[in-house]
DNA sequence: ACCTGAACACCGTTCAAGT
DNA sequence: ACCTGAACACCGTTCAAGT
């Protein structure tokens, strides 16, 4: 009891508590509202004593993305490489979509930390592991890229949520000035444009890719592929195009 | 004489030349520095005078990313849709080189502009003219994503620079913690690890990537792939592994 | 009607003064 | 030696007071 009253009223605070209210904060509220003061005072002090846990908001970032990462599943066991690959992936994307301000801030990120480092070495191994040169397998990681982290900024999405229907009177504006984006857009709705805002399938959407690259990465290694070959003017695969 | 002198020292500001000196200004010392108070100064007005161009800070960015867009080359016109992708991506690529701030800029933005839509409305009808369906073009959209701006965040890189060299001494304790990054950082490298820095050659990394898609495209329009065949549960091509 | 200085409600972080 | 209140040097934006 005197024990615990020098303590004063809360548990004594250090770095992994820090970082867990930051992260249910930034769930809850979003990250833009995230600052020092504030978390200080949810966590019921003063806010330079978050400075003895985390030398700056930077490095609160950093502990933010590395307690995210560790909620990404271990690769499973006994899998192949595509399917090691791809299940971890999509576990990393389930664990983005539970912490939707993440993307934002690990792309942000200029230091890799080592938690950050050893996911990528994991992700690395498992290429390695199936039969992928080190040559190419470096090159299948920046064209992953950031689809490692189970996201990609997606170009047609509103943040969250899809907001109000565009007035229907701005239909004809829009298919005027943008025939294209229109056109994929009644496709992929089936003509009903109300459905437009949050017509698209993300999953899908991030699956498609994903296997796509899967697709070529698997090509590429089982063709042998060397980027001594052809190192100058083309990449992956050349193939002319036919007509003009 | 008498004219110009109402108007004060400089010319009358408008909305063409607040985003013009923005975009020098961020160009010259990073997005991060670049605020309405220090813009104003530079321009040699009150901060507020500013709010009479851009009604807040977030429509500045959206037009200095209006203002980047318009520098990237039209797409060639006689070429096949391969061909006019990759080098209007490329070309992208170049623009955005000469503005480092764009790339993160222009994923934090959430309101597409019409310049914006403008862009991806032309990137879409190229597909759709080279015979891509309206469905292939939609999920082909969405996978090139932010490599349609001609960049990828890049999850190896330091910023710009390279850094000085790592301690020879911290090497060993890379190599332990991270082995399969330090394999691939050497074949990439051909062993010479004081380059593993600036090793990577990002133009080629990113066109391996690019290709790589644009291969995946072209397999998949030429099979007449459709999304409808297997929606639920796998996207491009299933390809069951062999071995485990 | 137009423009703008001062003010408001914040930031992240430094630092000197307290215990 | 440890902790922290006040202060510093900023922000983006509102708003009332000036012309």
């Amino acid at each position: 009891m005197a024990q615990r009253a020098g303590a004063g009223r809360r548990a004594p605070l250090n770095r992994d508590r820090v970082l867990r209210a930051a992260v249910a904060r930034a769930d809850e509220t979003g990250i833009e509202s995230l600052s020092m003061r504030k978390l200080a005072k949810e966590l019921g002090v003063v806010p330079m004593a978050l400075y003895k846990h985390v030398a700056s908001k930077e490095e609160l970032l950093d502990g933010m993305v590395d307690a995210v990462i560790g909620e990404i599943d271990p690769p499973v066991p006994g899998a192949g490489w595509r399917t090691a690959v791809r299940q971890r992936v999509l576990s990393a994307r389930q664990v983005l979509l539970r912490h939707p301000w993440a993307s934002r801030v690990i792309e942000t990120r200029t230091n890799r930390t080592s938690v950050v480092l050893g996911y990528m070495d994991s992700m690395t191994g498992t290429f390695l592991a199936g039969g992928f040169s080190a040559d190419l397998t470096h090159h299948v990681m920046h064209a992953l890229g950031n689809r490692m982290w189970g996201f990609t900024r997606e170009l047609f999405d509103d943040g969250q949520g899809g907001g109000p229907d565009p007035p229907p009177a701005a239909f004809d504006e829009m298919a005027k000035r943008y025939p294209h984006i229109v056109e994929i857009a009644m496709a992929a709705t089936r003509g009903d444009l109300s459905a437009v805002g949050p017509g698209c399938d993300e999953q899908f959407e991030f699956e498609f890719a994903l296997d796509l690259l899967l697709d070529g990465f698997e090509r590429l290694r089982d063709r042998g592929w060397t980027s001594r070959r052809d190192h100058d003017h083309a990449a992956a695969v050349p193939a002319p195009e036919q007509g003009a």
